[in-house]
DNA sequence: CAGTGGTCTAGACCACTCC
DNA sequence: GAGTGGTCTAGACCACTGG
């Protein structure tokens, strides 16, 4: 017994070979999920940072008293959610939004002509307030509960093209400084990760046409009336835990939202 | 030697045991890769249709003379692009638009309240016609070549929410007629499949925001001016074959694009 | 060169479906 | 019970990275 790090999970005979695994207890998963989901916490608690290297397949294998193909298994999928990043023959990172690579994972406006960009940000406005009905609802909070609201313009170029309003439950953010916010320019999901520990998973978005009003139109310099692409974003964090909510209007006169079915 | 299927596979050392695999020669693909495009071409030839059985892991592994381990990883893929479909303890069958499950992959339109159905056709207009110059180039063929052209409006209850244009190649649907469409209710991907035996694999859709013109206002029964979500959608079979353009708009005042980032 | 992830095999047992 | 996909193990070798 090499002692420290047992961790108890579901599998009842630790007995030697092949067989074990598996049997129909009450709570039952796959030994690869409970792996899963173990490394899971262990990102969430920050053991592992984002952008650091996480112990070796085989290290984990130890670890955890499984073989090198279970474990295998079980990063194979947070690979395919993005929690972390396979290099082969350097190891296995947690994943970041500080890369040019993860910009574009929530941002589906692409040029109609020409390479992607990442837009300049501009902050119009950045302030907390108390969350009105229909934020606190998406957000998993009670109405008036604190929470930060920042309203700013992204261009490409010289044109402005994304006006969106940020709201942010103010008991995570606790301690946002709408200074460094209002200097920030780079994405604002790596500015949450570095600052508060808290990355974004996943994310829905709720998409419609709709039209300028006079407020939009000025900020987005078109005329009244001009058609936008509304997408209400609600963006998660682990444990399916909603953390931001953001309405975005789009001109789309000069770019589109892109989408892959598959 | 059993003879029969042996199918040229990029794999020197037939030998014993282990080992094999992988040599670098000039096209070197891992050897699922080369099941799973075994496995794709017999799915594209039809050898095994849409809704069918395909044959065991154990079976597909003699034949391919390879392990059962490879031929998993190689249907693993298969299944996450949507091509086949895992049925624990009856087998692996081949995707099909014939099914609940698969109207809502293309899809993506759901109504603000209640649950997603599926709307009902109506078939506004359908005949052949030459292609114009930009729907020829997202199909890749030439200007002028033959294209079917249907008009349609789908609606929800008694609202007319889609009104869409498909343009499909004459060379690939010969013969589909005019009085089939017509008189067809049901999903036009399943339509395609059985009566061409072709298979949208994947599309891509841009999207914008737009005014509601004449006809659109007064096919979708909104005023002049409504904010429309314009989707342009290009589908694509097997070997990343362009098969379908379709320019759909959306009425999104009761309904909104549903899209899932991760 | 050692260490990492990536591929491949062989064999075992489990969970599920259908006869 | 037989057959299917699903899980798990153990061990081998390959491809890639870095010191």
């Amino acid at each position: 017994m090499s002692s420290a790090h047992s961790s108890s999970i579901n599998n009842p005979a630790s007995s030697a070979t092949g067989s074990q695994s598996a049997t129909s207890s009450p709570t039952f998963s796959p030994l690869y999920q409970q792996i899963k989901a173990l490394i899971t916490q262990s990102l969430q608690s920050g053991e592992w940072r984002p952008g650091e290297l996480i112990p070796s397949e085989i290290e984990l294998a130890n670890r955890f008293k499984v073989s090198q193909g279970t474990v295998r298994k079980a990063i194979d999928e947070l690979s395919a959610e993005n929690l972390v990043v396979r290099r082969q023959g350097k190891g296995t990172f947690v994943a970041t939004h500080h890369e040019a690579r993860a910009q574009f994972r929530f941002l589906r406006l692409k040029p109609d002509v020409g390479e992607a960009q990442y837009p300049d940000n501009n902050i119009v406005e950045a302030k907390r307030l108390r969350a009105p009905a229909d934020i606190a609802r998406q957000l998993d909070i009670k109405t008036g509960d604190s929470v930060y609201f920042i309203k700013r313009v992204q261009s490409f170029g010289e044109a402005p093209t994304i006006l969106e309003e940020l709201w942010l439950p103010g008991v995570i953010f606790k301690g946002l400084s709408v200074e460094r916010v209002l200097e920030y320019k780079g994405p604002m999901y790596a500015l949450l990760e570095t600052e508060f520990g808290i990355q974004m998973i996943r994310a829905v978005e709720n998409i419609r046409a709709v039209l300028a009003d006079t407020s939009a139109s000025g900020l987005l310099a078109v005329e009244l009336n001009t058609p936008l692409l509304s997408v209400n974003r609600v963006s998660f964090t682990y444990g399916d835990k909603a953390v931001e909510v953001r309405r975005s209007l789009y001109v789309t006169n000069h770019h589109h939202y892109q989408n892959e079915l598959s």
